[in-house]
DNA sequence: GGCAAAATAGAACGATCGTTCGGTTTTCTG
DNA sequence: CAGAAAACCGAACGATCGTTCTATTTTGCC
Protein backbone atom coordinates (compact mmCIF):
# COMPACT_ATOMS: atom_id res chain seq x y z
CA UNK A 1 0.00 0.00 0.00
CA UNK A 2 1.13 3.56 1.00
CA UNK A 3 3.64 3.59 -1.91
CA UNK A 4 4.19 7.06 -1.60
CA UNK A 5 6.13 7.11 1.76
CA UNK A 6 9.86 7.87 2.00
CA UNK A 7 12.27 5.89 3.34
CA UNK A 8 13.83 8.68 5.46
CA UNK A 9 9.67 9.78 6.92
CA UNK A 10 10.28 8.62 10.58
CA UNK A 11 8.04 11.61 12.38
CA UNK A 12 4.68 9.10 14.03
CA UNK A 13 1.92 10.70 12.50
CA UNK A 14 0.62 14.01 14.29
CA UNK A 15 -2.95 13.68 13.16
CA UNK A 16 -4.18 11.82 16.12
CA UNK A 17 -2.86 13.79 18.62
CA UNK A 18 -1.10 13.89 22.01
CA UNK A 19 -2.29 10.00 23.06
CA UNK A 20 0.62 8.75 24.65
CA UNK A 21 3.06 10.92 23.39
CA UNK A 22 5.65 12.95 25.85
CA UNK A 23 5.50 16.71 26.10
CA UNK A 24 8.86 17.14 24.00
CA UNK A 25 7.30 15.28 20.72
CA UNK A 26 3.64 17.25 21.16
CA UNK A 27 5.08 20.88 21.61
CA UNK A 28 8.04 19.53 18.62
CA UNK A 29 4.58 18.98 16.36
CA UNK A 30 3.49 22.27 17.51
CA UNK A 31 6.33 23.90 16.64
CA UNK A 32 6.67 22.05 12.90
CA UNK A 33 2.70 23.17 12.45
CA UNK A 34 3.86 26.99 12.87
CA UNK A 35 6.96 26.90 11.26
CA UNK A 36 5.04 25.00 8.13
CA UNK A 37 2.46 27.72 7.92
CA UNK A 38 5.44 30.38 8.32
CA UNK A 39 8.04 28.99 5.46
CA UNK A 40 4.67 28.88 3.15
CA UNK A 41 4.26 32.51 3.48
CA UNK A 42 7.95 33.13 3.93
CA UNK A 43 9.98 30.38 2.58
CA UNK A 44 12.10 27.67 4.05
CA UNK A 45 15.23 30.42 3.49
CA UNK A 46 13.31 32.89 5.35
CA UNK A 47 12.17 30.99 7.92
CA UNK A 48 13.69 32.12 11.10
CA UNK A 49 13.87 30.75 14.73
CA UNK A 50 13.45 33.94 16.27
CA UNK A 51 9.83 34.74 14.00
CA UNK A 52 8.79 30.97 14.91
CA UNK A 53 9.55 31.14 18.49
CA UNK A 54 7.69 34.43 18.76
CA UNK A 55 4.20 32.89 16.91
CA UNK A 56 4.56 29.68 19.47
CA UNK A 57 4.89 31.84 22.38
CA UNK A 58 8.21 30.29 23.21
CA UNK A 59 11.91 31.13 23.71
CA UNK A 60 14.08 31.26 21.03
CA UNK A 61 16.55 28.30 22.57
CA UNK A 62 13.29 26.40 23.75
CA UNK A 63 12.52 26.40 20.14
CA UNK A 64 15.64 25.91 18.81
CA UNK A 65 16.34 22.55 21.47
CA UNK A 66 14.33 20.15 19.76
CA UNK A 67 16.03 20.37 16.16
CA UNK A 68 19.71 21.60 17.01
CA UNK A 69 20.25 23.60 14.08
CA UNK A 70 18.38 25.44 11.83
CA UNK A 71 19.37 23.53 9.02
CA UNK A 72 17.74 20.78 10.61
CA UNK A 73 14.59 22.57 11.29
CA UNK A 74 13.96 23.02 7.55
CA UNK A 75 14.71 19.54 7.01
CA UNK A 76 11.64 18.64 9.34
CA UNK A 77 9.92 21.12 7.95
CA UNK A 78 10.13 19.20 3.98
CA UNK A 79 9.61 16.19 5.98
CA UNK A 80 6.14 17.52 7.48
CA UNK A 81 5.24 18.76 4.19
CA UNK A 82 5.48 15.65 2.76
CA UNK A 83 3.66 13.84 5.52
CA UNK A 84 0.46 16.44 5.19
CA UNK A 85 1.08 16.04 1.03
CA UNK A 86 0.79 12.42 1.05
CA UNK A 87 -2.44 12.23 3.88
CA UNK A 88 -4.05 15.14 1.60
CA UNK A 89 -3.44 14.75 -1.79
CA UNK A 90 -1.70 11.58 -2.95
CA UNK A 91 -3.46 8.86 -0.60
CA UNK A 92 -7.46 10.37 -0.91
CA UNK A 93 -6.56 9.85 -5.02
CA UNK A 94 -5.45 6.16 -4.15
CA UNK A 95 -8.96 5.36 -2.92
CA UNK A 96 -10.09 5.97 -6.59
CA UNK A 97 -9.94 3.51 -9.09
CA UNK A 98 -6.66 2.67 -11.40
CA UNK A 99 -6.16 4.69 -14.48
CA UNK A 100 -7.70 7.72 -15.64
CA UNK A 101 -9.91 8.39 -12.29
CA UNK A 102 -7.08 8.01 -10.10
CA UNK A 103 -4.82 10.28 -12.10
CA UNK A 104 -7.64 12.93 -12.60
CA UNK A 105 -7.74 12.66 -8.59
CA UNK A 106 -4.05 12.81 -7.80
CA UNK A 107 -4.07 16.15 -10.52
CA UNK A 108 -7.19 17.22 -8.47
CA UNK A 109 -6.28 17.13 -4.99
CA UNK A 110 -2.54 18.42 -6.26
CA UNK A 111 -4.68 21.75 -7.61
CA UNK A 112 -6.99 21.83 -4.96
CA UNK A 113 -3.38 22.01 -2.93
CA UNK A 114 -1.61 24.63 -5.13
CA UNK A 115 -4.04 26.95 -5.96
CA UNK A 116 -7.13 27.29 -3.42
CA UNK A 117 -6.20 26.89 -0.05
CA UNK A 118 -4.61 30.46 0.15
CA UNK A 119 -2.93 30.06 3.13
CA UNK A 120 -0.11 27.54 2.01
CA UNK A 121 1.98 27.99 -1.11
CA UNK A 122 3.45 24.79 -2.09
CA UNK A 123 6.59 24.01 -0.44
CA UNK A 124 8.07 21.49 -3.07
CA UNK A 125 7.49 24.76 -5.72
CA UNK A 126 9.00 27.62 -3.62
CA UNK A 127 11.66 24.89 -2.34
CA UNK A 128 12.83 24.35 -6.02
CA UNK A 129 13.42 27.85 -6.60
CA UNK A 130 15.15 28.69 -3.61
CA UNK A 131 17.38 25.44 -3.61
CA UNK A 132 18.27 24.90 -7.00
CA UNK A 133 21.36 26.86 -6.48
CA UNK A 134 22.38 25.94 -3.32
CA UNK A 135 23.60 23.04 -2.69
CA UNK A 136 23.25 20.87 1.25
CA UNK A 137 20.98 18.39 2.95
CA UNK A 138 18.13 20.90 2.87
CA UNK A 139 17.91 20.74 -1.22
CA UNK A 140 18.38 16.72 -1.13
CA UNK A 141 15.96 16.26 1.36
CA UNK A 142 13.59 18.61 -0.97
CA UNK A 143 14.73 16.74 -4.34
CA UNK A 144 14.43 13.39 -2.71
CA UNK A 145 10.61 14.35 -1.65
CA UNK A 146 9.65 15.78 -5.12
CA UNK A 147 11.22 12.55 -6.88
CA UNK A 148 9.17 10.22 -4.95
CA UNK A 149 6.01 12.20 -5.39
CA UNK A 150 7.00 12.22 -9.00
CA UNK A 151 7.46 8.71 -9.46
CA UNK A 152 3.92 8.08 -7.90
CA UNK A 153 2.48 10.32 -10.60
CA UNK A 154 4.59 8.57 -13.27
CA UNK A 155 2.66 5.08 -11.96
CA UNK A 156 -0.18 6.73 -12.18
CA UNK A 157 0.00 7.38 -15.91
CA UNK A 158 1.73 4.17 -16.57
CA UNK A 159 -1.44 2.40 -15.31
CA UNK A 160 -3.31 4.31 -16.92
CA UNK A 161 -1.55 2.73 -19.86
CA UNK A 162 -1.72 -0.67 -18.91
CA UNK A 163 -5.74 0.16 -18.23
CA UNK A 164 -6.25 0.81 -21.68
CA UNK A 165 -7.16 4.48 -21.21
CA UNK A 166 -4.09 6.07 -22.59
CA UNK A 167 -2.40 5.39 -25.55
CA UNK A 168 0.27 2.54 -26.22
CA UNK A 169 2.63 4.96 -27.16
CA UNK A 170 2.35 7.73 -24.58
CA UNK A 171 5.62 8.35 -22.52
CA UNK A 172 4.67 8.68 -19.14
CA UNK A 173 7.98 11.18 -18.26
CA UNK A 174 6.84 13.27 -21.01
CA UNK A 175 3.33 13.27 -19.95
CA UNK A 176 4.45 14.03 -16.67
CA UNK A 177 6.80 16.69 -17.55
CA UNK A 178 3.93 18.61 -19.46
CA UNK A 179 1.48 18.00 -16.21
CA UNK A 180 3.51 19.21 -13.61
CA UNK A 181 3.99 22.25 -16.05
CA UNK A 182 0.35 23.21 -15.90
CA UNK A 183 0.91 22.92 -11.90
CA UNK A 184 3.65 24.88 -11.87
CA UNK A 185 1.36 27.47 -14.76
CA UNK A 186 -1.12 27.73 -11.81
CA UNK A 187 0.85 28.16 -8.94
CA UNK A 188 2.50 31.33 -10.88
CA UNK A 189 -0.34 32.67 -12.05
CA UNK A 190 -2.68 32.52 -9.30
CA UNK A 191 -0.56 33.20 -6.36
CA UNK A 192 1.67 35.43 -8.08
CA UNK A 193 0.19 37.01 -10.63
CA UNK A 194 -3.52 36.57 -9.07
CA UNK A 195 -5.43 35.56 -12.11
CA UNK A 196 -8.57 33.76 -11.42
CA UNK A 197 -9.08 32.49 -14.51
CA UNK A 198 -5.81 30.28 -13.94
CA UNK A 199 -7.74 27.29 -12.62
CA UNK A 200 -10.21 26.70 -15.11
CA UNK A 201 -6.78 26.81 -17.42
CA UNK A 202 -5.19 24.38 -15.68
CA UNK A 203 -7.81 21.61 -15.84
CA UNK A 204 -8.76 22.86 -19.42
CA UNK A 205 -5.13 22.35 -20.03
CA UNK A 206 -4.96 18.69 -18.17
CA UNK A 207 -8.01 17.39 -20.04
CA UNK A 208 -6.24 18.38 -23.75
CA UNK A 209 -3.71 16.43 -22.58
CA UNK A 210 -5.31 13.82 -21.69
CA UNK A 211 -7.17 13.45 -24.84
CA UNK A 212 -4.15 13.83 -26.90
CA UNK A 213 -2.46 10.94 -25.21
CA UNK A 214 -5.89 9.00 -25.65
CA UNK A 215 -6.36 8.91 -29.28
CA UNK A 216 -3.23 7.71 -31.03
CA UNK A 217 -4.32 6.97 -34.34
CA UNK A 218 -3.15 9.05 -37.51
CA UNK A 219 -1.01 11.57 -35.55
CA UNK A 220 2.20 11.48 -36.61
CA UNK A 221 1.14 11.96 -40.31
CA UNK A 222 -0.34 15.64 -39.33
CA UNK A 223 2.46 17.92 -39.23
CA UNK A 224 2.17 22.01 -38.90
CA UNK A 225 4.70 22.35 -41.24
CA UNK A 226 1.60 21.54 -43.87
CA UNK A 227 -0.48 24.63 -42.25
CA UNK A 228 2.31 26.90 -42.07
CA UNK A 229 2.89 26.23 -46.04
CA UNK A 230 -0.81 27.18 -47.02
CA UNK A 231 0.12 31.15 -46.31
CA UNK B 1 8.59 48.99 -32.90
CA UNK B 2 10.20 47.79 -29.46
CA UNK B 3 6.97 46.71 -28.03
CA UNK B 4 8.15 45.03 -24.72
CA UNK B 5 10.02 48.24 -23.54
CA UNK B 6 8.25 49.29 -20.35
CA UNK B 7 7.34 52.92 -19.54
CA UNK B 8 9.27 52.80 -16.08
CA UNK B 9 12.38 51.28 -17.90
CA UNK B 10 14.65 54.13 -17.50
CA UNK B 11 18.00 53.37 -17.26
CA UNK B 12 20.24 53.95 -20.51
CA UNK B 13 21.93 51.06 -22.73
CA UNK B 14 24.91 49.71 -20.90
CA UNK B 15 26.07 47.24 -23.89
CA UNK B 16 27.80 50.26 -25.36
CA UNK B 17 30.58 51.47 -22.30
CA UNK B 18 31.10 54.35 -21.06
CA UNK B 19 30.66 56.35 -23.63
CA UNK B 20 29.72 59.46 -22.60
CA UNK B 21 28.39 58.34 -18.96
CA UNK B 22 29.26 59.95 -15.74
CA UNK B 23 31.65 57.83 -13.43
CA UNK B 24 28.53 56.89 -11.26
CA UNK B 25 26.56 56.02 -13.63
CA UNK B 26 29.43 53.80 -14.76
CA UNK B 27 29.95 52.05 -11.17
CA UNK B 28 26.45 51.69 -10.74
CA UNK B 29 26.50 49.63 -14.49
CA UNK B 30 28.65 47.53 -12.51
CA UNK B 31 27.48 47.06 -9.15
CA UNK B 32 23.99 45.96 -11.08
CA UNK B 33 25.74 43.56 -13.18
CA UNK B 34 27.16 42.03 -10.53
CA UNK B 35 24.00 42.39 -8.32
CA UNK B 36 22.25 40.33 -11.38
CA UNK B 37 24.90 37.40 -11.06
CA UNK B 38 24.45 37.29 -7.10
CA UNK B 39 20.35 37.68 -7.46
CA UNK B 40 20.26 34.98 -10.05
CA UNK B 41 22.10 32.37 -7.58
CA UNK B 42 20.42 33.41 -4.52
CA UNK B 43 17.52 35.02 -5.19
CA UNK B 44 15.99 38.55 -5.40
CA UNK B 45 15.81 38.55 -1.54
CA UNK B 46 19.04 36.97 -0.93
CA UNK B 47 21.05 39.66 -1.95
CA UNK B 48 22.57 41.84 0.33
CA UNK B 49 24.65 44.85 -0.01
CA UNK B 50 27.52 43.68 2.22
CA UNK B 51 28.36 40.57 -0.14
CA UNK B 52 27.46 43.19 -3.37
CA UNK B 53 30.42 45.48 -2.04
CA UNK B 54 32.46 42.80 -1.63
CA UNK B 55 32.46 41.27 -5.24
CA UNK B 56 32.32 44.73 -6.55
CA UNK B 57 35.34 45.88 -4.47
CA UNK B 58 33.83 48.56 -2.62
CA UNK B 59 32.62 49.91 0.53
CA UNK B 60 29.18 49.18 1.47
CA UNK B 61 28.40 52.59 2.25
CA UNK B 62 29.66 53.58 -1.86
CA UNK B 63 27.50 50.96 -2.60
CA UNK B 64 24.30 51.70 -0.69
CA UNK B 65 24.67 55.59 -2.13
CA UNK B 66 23.89 54.44 -5.55
CA UNK B 67 20.34 53.06 -4.42
CA UNK B 68 19.38 55.36 -1.19
CA UNK B 69 17.81 51.91 -0.09
CA UNK B 70 18.03 47.92 -0.39
CA UNK B 71 14.76 47.87 -2.17
CA UNK B 72 15.70 50.44 -4.49
CA UNK B 73 18.25 47.97 -5.76
CA UNK B 74 16.02 45.43 -5.60
CA UNK B 75 13.74 47.32 -8.12
CA UNK B 76 16.47 48.36 -10.13
CA UNK B 77 17.95 44.34 -10.55
CA UNK B 78 14.57 43.87 -11.64
CA UNK B 79 14.37 46.46 -14.28
CA UNK B 80 18.36 45.40 -15.24
CA UNK B 81 17.05 42.04 -15.90
CA UNK B 82 13.79 43.12 -17.93
CA UNK B 83 16.10 45.31 -20.23
CA UNK B 84 18.56 42.29 -20.62
CA UNK B 85 15.56 40.00 -21.16
CA UNK B 86 14.87 42.48 -23.72
CA UNK B 87 17.77 42.29 -25.54
CA UNK B 88 18.34 38.85 -25.36
CA UNK B 89 15.47 36.58 -25.69
CA UNK B 90 12.77 39.65 -27.29
CA UNK B 91 14.41 41.94 -29.98
CA UNK B 92 15.97 38.71 -31.48
CA UNK B 93 13.04 37.19 -32.19
CA UNK B 94 11.28 39.99 -33.69
CA UNK B 95 13.31 39.62 -36.76
CA UNK B 96 11.70 36.49 -37.51
CA UNK B 97 8.23 36.59 -39.69
CA UNK B 98 5.40 36.77 -37.85
CA UNK B 99 3.33 34.08 -36.55
CA UNK B 100 4.86 30.30 -36.00
CA UNK B 101 8.13 31.71 -36.77
CA UNK B 102 8.36 34.42 -34.53
CA UNK B 103 6.33 32.56 -31.89
CA UNK B 104 9.33 29.37 -32.49
CA UNK B 105 11.90 32.15 -32.02
CA UNK B 106 10.40 33.54 -28.98
CA UNK B 107 10.13 30.19 -26.84
CA UNK B 108 13.64 29.11 -28.21
CA UNK B 109 15.35 32.03 -27.34
CA UNK B 110 13.50 31.82 -23.65
CA UNK B 111 14.44 27.97 -22.95
CA UNK B 112 17.96 28.58 -24.04
CA UNK B 113 17.63 31.93 -21.05
CA UNK B 114 16.07 29.63 -18.77
CA UNK B 115 17.50 26.32 -18.97
CA UNK B 116 21.06 26.27 -20.89
CA UNK B 117 22.83 29.63 -19.36
CA UNK B 118 24.04 27.59 -15.92
CA UNK B 119 25.08 30.99 -14.74
CA UNK B 120 21.47 32.71 -14.77
CA UNK B 121 18.31 31.62 -13.22
CA UNK B 122 15.54 33.63 -14.29
CA UNK B 123 14.77 36.71 -12.33
CA UNK B 124 10.76 36.12 -13.43
CA UNK B 125 10.62 32.31 -12.22
CA UNK B 126 12.44 33.01 -8.72
CA UNK B 127 11.11 36.77 -8.31
CA UNK B 128 7.33 35.04 -8.78
CA UNK B 129 7.92 32.43 -6.02
CA UNK B 130 9.78 34.77 -3.67
CA UNK B 131 7.32 37.49 -4.04
CA UNK B 132 3.95 35.88 -4.43
CA UNK B 133 2.73 36.21 -0.61
CA UNK B 134 5.07 39.68 -0.46
CA UNK B 135 3.51 43.04 -1.19
CA UNK B 136 5.53 46.39 -2.14
CA UNK B 137 7.13 47.65 -4.80
CA UNK B 138 9.82 45.23 -6.05
CA UNK B 139 6.38 42.73 -5.56
CA UNK B 140 4.92 45.51 -8.09
CA UNK B 141 7.66 46.06 -10.44
CA UNK B 142 8.33 42.17 -11.00
CA UNK B 143 4.72 41.44 -11.89
CA UNK B 144 4.21 44.91 -14.23
CA UNK B 145 7.24 43.45 -16.17
CA UNK B 146 6.50 39.92 -16.60
CA UNK B 147 2.97 41.05 -17.33
CA UNK B 148 4.34 43.21 -19.90
CA UNK B 149 6.59 40.08 -21.14
CA UNK B 150 3.36 38.02 -21.26
CA UNK B 151 1.47 40.17 -23.42
CA UNK B 152 4.28 40.02 -26.09
CA UNK B 153 3.64 36.74 -26.15
CA UNK B 154 0.27 36.33 -26.48
CA UNK B 155 0.46 39.16 -29.25
CA UNK B 156 2.88 36.98 -30.75
CA UNK B 157 0.15 33.97 -30.82
CA UNK B 158 -2.25 36.03 -31.57
CA UNK B 159 -0.42 36.87 -34.81
CA UNK B 160 0.22 33.29 -35.77
CA UNK B 161 -3.52 33.06 -35.19
CA UNK B 162 -3.90 36.01 -37.72
CA UNK B 163 -1.52 34.64 -40.56
CA UNK B 164 -3.28 31.40 -40.50
CA UNK B 165 -0.74 29.54 -38.75
CA UNK B 166 -2.76 28.46 -35.60
CA UNK B 167 -6.60 27.69 -36.23
CA UNK B 168 -8.86 30.76 -35.83
CA UNK B 169 -10.33 29.51 -32.59
CA UNK B 170 -7.22 28.96 -30.70
CA UNK B 171 -7.71 31.10 -27.13
CA UNK B 172 -4.29 32.89 -27.33
CA UNK B 173 -4.34 33.19 -23.37
CA UNK B 174 -4.88 29.70 -22.97
CA UNK B 175 -1.93 28.51 -25.25
CA UNK B 176 -0.29 31.13 -23.35
CA UNK B 177 -0.68 29.59 -20.33
CA UNK B 178 0.43 26.06 -21.21
CA UNK B 179 3.44 27.17 -22.95
CA UNK B 180 4.37 28.95 -20.11
CA UNK B 181 4.03 26.15 -17.78
CA UNK B 182 6.62 24.10 -20.36
CA UNK B 183 9.23 26.94 -19.40
CA UNK B 184 8.54 26.72 -15.64
CA UNK B 185 8.90 22.71 -16.02
CA UNK B 186 11.95 23.19 -17.74
CA UNK B 187 13.23 25.73 -15.19
CA UNK B 188 12.04 23.31 -12.32
CA UNK B 189 13.65 20.18 -14.09
CA UNK B 190 16.68 21.47 -15.03
CA UNK B 191 18.20 23.24 -12.62
CA UNK B 192 16.67 21.90 -9.58
CA UNK B 193 16.10 18.16 -10.50
CA UNK B 194 18.87 17.92 -12.79
CA UNK B 195 17.37 16.54 -15.07
CA UNK B 196 19.17 16.59 -18.31
CA UNK B 197 16.09 15.60 -20.69
CA UNK B 198 13.57 18.38 -19.84
CA UNK B 199 15.03 20.03 -22.86
CA UNK B 200 13.89 17.67 -25.15
CA UNK B 201 10.57 17.43 -23.20
CA UNK B 202 10.08 21.05 -23.07
CA UNK B 203 10.46 20.90 -26.98
CA UNK B 204 8.33 18.43 -27.49
CA UNK B 205 5.53 19.44 -26.20
CA UNK B 206 5.56 23.01 -27.56
CA UNK B 207 5.54 21.14 -30.62
CA UNK B 208 2.17 18.78 -29.28
CA UNK B 209 0.96 21.72 -28.41
CA UNK B 210 1.46 24.20 -31.42
CA UNK B 211 0.48 21.05 -33.51
CA UNK B 212 -3.01 20.75 -31.55
CA UNK B 213 -4.16 24.26 -32.02
CA UNK B 214 -3.29 24.05 -35.36
CA UNK B 215 -5.82 21.61 -36.44
CA UNK B 216 -8.95 21.86 -35.07
CA UNK B 217 -11.43 19.94 -37.04
CA UNK B 218 -13.53 17.10 -35.84
CA UNK B 219 -11.64 17.26 -32.48
CA UNK B 220 -14.71 18.49 -30.13
CA UNK B 221 -16.50 14.86 -30.88
CA UNK B 222 -13.80 12.73 -29.38
CA UNK B 223 -14.23 12.64 -25.81
CA UNK B 224 -11.81 10.81 -23.58
CA UNK B 225 -14.19 8.93 -21.79
CA UNK B 226 -15.30 6.71 -24.48
CA UNK B 227 -12.31 4.90 -23.68
CA UNK B 228 -12.25 5.09 -20.24
CA UNK B 229 -15.33 3.12 -20.98
CA UNK B 230 -14.32 0.27 -23.02
CA UNK B 231 -12.76 -1.24 -19.18
C1' DG C 1 5.63 12.05 46.78
C1' DG C 2 10.29 12.24 45.63
C1' DC C 3 13.88 12.15 42.00
C1' DA C 4 16.18 11.68 37.78
C1' DA C 5 15.41 13.29 33.25
C1' DA C 6 13.54 16.00 29.98
C1' DA C 7 11.86 20.50 28.57
C1' DT C 8 12.00 25.31 28.58
C1' DA C 9 13.74 29.97 29.78
C1' DG C 10 17.06 33.68 29.83
C1' DA C 11 21.10 35.92 28.86
C1' DA C 12 24.89 36.47 26.16
C1' DC C 13 28.17 35.56 22.01
C1' DG C 14 29.84 36.89 17.39
C1' DA C 15 28.22 37.74 12.85
C1' DT C 16 25.66 40.04 9.52
C1' DC C 17 22.00 42.88 8.17
C1' DG C 18 20.38 47.78 6.29
C1' DT C 19 21.25 52.37 7.21
C1' DT C 20 23.38 56.91 8.79
C1' DC C 21 26.94 60.21 9.24
C1' DG C 22 31.28 62.78 8.75
C1' DG C 23 35.23 63.10 6.31
C1' DT C 24 38.25 62.25 2.26
C1' DT C 25 39.07 61.50 -2.43
C1' DT C 26 37.92 61.79 -7.12
C1' DT C 27 35.61 63.73 -10.96
C1' DC C 28 33.67 67.20 -13.70
C1' DT C 29 33.23 72.04 -15.18
C1' DG C 30 33.67 76.97 -15.70
C1' DC D 1 43.77 75.35 -12.70
C1' DA D 2 40.63 76.21 -9.16
C1' DG D 3 36.54 75.25 -6.93
C1' DA D 4 32.16 73.06 -6.67
C1' DA D 5 29.93 68.71 -6.95
C1' DA D 6 29.78 64.10 -7.04
C1' DA D 7 31.63 59.70 -5.51
C1' DC D 8 33.45 56.92 -2.17
C1' DC D 9 35.22 55.25 2.33
C1' DG D 10 35.29 53.89 7.27
C1' DA D 11 33.22 53.62 11.41
C1' DA D 12 29.39 53.12 13.96
C1' DC D 13 24.22 52.37 14.98
C1' DG D 14 20.47 49.20 16.36
C1' DA D 15 18.34 45.06 14.96
C1' DT D 16 18.21 40.35 14.01
C1' DC D 17 20.38 36.17 12.94
C1' DG D 18 21.90 31.16 14.65
C1' DT D 19 23.99 29.21 18.44
C1' DT D 20 25.86 28.18 23.19
C1' DC D 21 25.81 28.38 27.75
C1' DT D 22 23.74 27.94 32.63
C1' DA D 23 19.57 27.81 35.43
C1' DT D 24 15.02 26.76 36.34
C1' DT D 25 10.82 24.61 35.64
C1' DT D 26 8.14 20.80 34.29
C1' DT D 27 7.38 16.14 33.29
C1' DG D 28 7.24 11.06 33.77
C1' DC D 29 8.34 7.00 36.35
C1' DC D 30 9.27 4.04 40.71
Amino acid sequence: MQVLSHAALTQPNAAAPDRHLHKGQQTRAAILEAALGLASHIGLEGLSIGALAETTRMSKSGVFAHFGSREELQISVVREYHAKFEHEVFLPAMQEPRGLPRLRALFGNWVQRVAVEIDSGCLYISGAVEFDDRPGPVRDALVSMVATWQAALERAIRQAVDEGHLSESTDPAQLLFEIHGLILALHHDARFMRNPTALSRAGAAFERALSHYALPRARESEKVERISSTT
